[in-house]
DNA sequence: CCCGTCACACACCATTTGGTGCCTAACGGA
DNA sequence: TCCGTTAGGCACCAAATGGTGTGTGACGGG
């Protein structure tokens, strides 16, 4: 029933199943972001892995690509409403996060044989 | 502010950085489980890799291996406390597949040029 | 007229992940 | 005594992931 092997649960955990697709996402929720800036904000992400990640999000419909034909030129990414729709479950995480890292960083400690 | 880069928000991510760990903390929700029952539910899964996750996810502390001296061999994988607070944010994103697979695919899709 | 900026593409590389197949220890049963 | 069962180690392999370093087109400015 309903969450394991092929079934549709695994498909959402698919999208988060790499390092940077969930941080990417959550760099946008405040709406458009060129690439440089989405570098800064992030943090320890090369230029070639950010736009991978770009990408794979807007090729699964969660973010937009708009161009400016300008020079130098200008390129945005936005949330799309299917890409908001995922920030409450990834809030979920993070608010997790905030709440038990230290015990995830204790329980590793104390493998330390 | 606080989720990018180095924070604690991407130690939940990255718990989830990975094809199995969800699926296999999510099989677990309702008790403990022995590892031949644990691929039979999840299906599509090597015995190698089920070892591999069940062994990441103890040394995160999200759950905890008991054997049984017999024979044939019984062993039984159980949340953690800590583990058992993982199932609400994945319940999140189960909802959310649940919710918004079909976009996704719809998504994916548009892409066949 | 060369320089810097921006958003990549591309070649190349190391590591990780996921997967298959084979082997073993230990026992109960035929 | 050989067989089946269980959990999982081990060798091996392919693909994906993440990363570095370099090149490029187009333009505005010095």
């Amino acid at each position: 029933m309903g969450f394991i092997a092929d079934c549709q649960a695994r498909l959402a955990f698919d999208l988060l199943a790499n390092t940077w697709n969930a941080v990417v996402l959550w760099a946008l929720r405040h709406g458009p972001r060129r690439p440089g800036r989405l570098r800064e904000e992030i943090g320890g992400i090369s230029t070639k892995v950010l736009t991978e990640t770009l990408r794979r999000l807007e090729f699964n419909g969660l973010i937009t690509r708009r161009t400016y034909a300008e020079a130098p030129p200008r390129v945005e990414y936005e949330l799309t409403d299917l890409g908001r729709t995922l920030l409450g479950p990834i809030e979920a995480f993070g608010a997790w996060a905030h709440d038990h890292a230290d015990e995830v960083m204790a329980a590793q400690d104390r493998w330390e044989t």
